[in-house]
DNA sequence: CGTATTTGACCGGCGC
DNA sequence: GCGCCGGTCAAATACG
């Protein structure tokens, strides 16, 4: 597995954008599967009601009612480190899980894979050097850089709690072991330099400048993506409505401003743009927080029906967009980019070919991830989720490079008629009380490209 | 027809 | 006070 170049911050101060710069490494580089984090993934706290986790996360940065509800951004990015296909089988390090405990606690999840490296600052996260960012050079006015252990972090990531409802209790990460690969050898950050994180300085923030942000920076999966139009958001299952996009002074990148569209009234907001230090990176911005359980699937998907890009993306209806990122592009190649992989959510999830059995299978993944987590944690990636792969694989080098080949969604791949069958046979045996609409209409289901829309 | 996206216009904070 | 800039609004448009 390729390891992640040394993350590194440039000095440009203030823009969120370099805020966190995960270097894309190998991964954003190579033809590493770009929709892997479509994968859905498991939860790390089942606990929906629990008093005492409330209580233990009554110190979340945002005050989050749900922290204990599992993080649909979390889970999606997860998987692909518990799917068996990213993740060592060696996975032995409890890094996260130990350094994250009763540190931060609004750094409320994290994920890693071999694959992914998804860094989460948190503006109001504790520093401590006990939390994740131990691993992590801060850089600001505190010149100290904190050392960064080569070998614990493959994977510093943590999922927006600000993005989750719940976010998640950092004792509850104990499934991190599981995306952790052998460290010592398979480190992510091997040879690397050290990752820094720059406090912003909130210029530019103005009307919600007391409101915590957490930003993620996330390989962007469309700059290995052919897709011609759209940028490849990762999906985290909340339903964002897209509002706006701007054009990022000293950025070639637009940023798009998204809303949640779970449930009126919802303050959740969101910025998607691409790191200007390295395009391979979508840096999401998470302001405010829902006030709502993460949807289910039907209010997820309220008017969500477009899996597809306009027909006439490449055309005039795009001058508009091409035109203000020509504004910003300096060459002739950052124009082309713009044009191609604007941050619009239309094809989030790079699965503008996501069909409905696609999107059922992974409900029902996320479903019963959301039963049986120990289990996995100790057992690894249950059999139920494990795709069915052409020729039962553990050939995932050559499933990926099918992937990086294909322009059908991978998980049209990943995830066969008989796994979904399995699974959904299973998630009714397990889901007594249908507290998910698994089996939904067709207006209510999910389609994985749009759940990952807005993203 | 309902919903999402696009995009120009507008608003307000901040620096000068 | 002015201009810059980021963030938001809302009309137009696209899509299923």
């Amino acid at each position: 597995m390729c390891s992640f170049f040394g993350l590194e911050m440039d000095n440009y101060q203030g823009d969120l954008t370099d805020i966190v710069r995960a270097s894309a490494g190998a991964l954003g580089q190579s033809d590493a599967p770009v929709s892997n984090w479509e994968f859905p993934s498991k939860p790390l706290n089942l606990s929906f009601s629990s008093s005492a986790a409330m209580e233990d996360n009554r110190d979340n940065v945002f005050g989050d009612p749900f922290c204990n509800m599992r993080d649909p951004l979390l889970h999606e990015l997860n998987v692909a480190a518990t799917s068996g296909y990213f993740s060592s089988p060696n996975s032995t390090d409890h890094m996260l899980s130990s350094s994250l405990d009763g540190t931060s606690n609004d750094f409320s999840g994290a994920i890693a894979s071999n694959i992914l490296a998804h860094k989460v600052f948190d503006e109001e996260m504790d520093k401590s050097p006990c939390n994740i960012f131990s691993r992590i050079q801060i850089s600001q006015n505190n010149p100290t850089k904190l050392p960064v252990s080569p070998c614990n972090s493959p994977v510093i990531a943590a999922a927006a709690a600000a993005s989750s409802p719940r976010g998640f209790k950092a004792s509850s990460m104990a499934s991190i072991d599981m995306i952790n690969t052998n460290t010592s050898k398979t480190c992510l950050i091997d040879n690397a330099g050290p990752v820094q994180i720059s406090p912003p300085r909130n210029l530019g923030i103005k009307r919600r400048k007391s409101q915590a942000k957490k930003v993620v920076c996330i390989p962007a999966p469309a700059a290995a993506n052919s897709r011609p139009s759209g940028e490849v958001v990762p999906s985290d299952l909340w339903a964002w409505r897209k509002y706006g996009q701007k054009p990022i002074k000293g950025s070639p990148y637009p940023r798009g401003y998204y809303r949640c569209s779970s449930s009126k009234g919802c303050s959740a907001r969101k910025q998607v743009e691409r790191s200007r230090t390295d395009p391979n990176m979508l840096v999401i911005t998470y302001t405010s927080e829902h006030n709502h359980p993460w949807p289910t699937q039907r209010n997820a998907l309220a008017g969500s029906t477009r899996s597809q890009p306009p027909k006439n993306n490449a055309g005039a209806s795009k001058s508009s967009l091409s035109c203000r990122a020509q504004k910003t592009a300096n060459t002739a190649e950052e124009y082309k980019e713009n044009s191609n992989d604007t941050l619009s959510p239309t094809m989030v999830g790079g699965s503008s070919t996501a069909s409905a059995p696609v999107k059922e299978e992974v409900e029902d993944i996320e479903k019963q991830m959301e039963i049986d987590d120990t289990d996995r944690f100790s057992e690894g990636f249950p059999q139920s989720y494990r795709p069915a792969m052409p020729a039962e694989s553990n050939q995932s080098e050559d499933f990926f490079a099918d992937l990086g080949e294909i322009e059908a969604d991978p998980l049209d791949l990943l995830f066969s008629q008989g796994f979904t069958e399995d699974v959904q046979k299973e998630n009714k045996a397990l889901d007594p009380f249908g507290l998910f609409d698994w089996s939904g209409d067709t207006n209510t289901n999910i389609s994985f490209g749009e759940a990952n829309r807005g993203l």
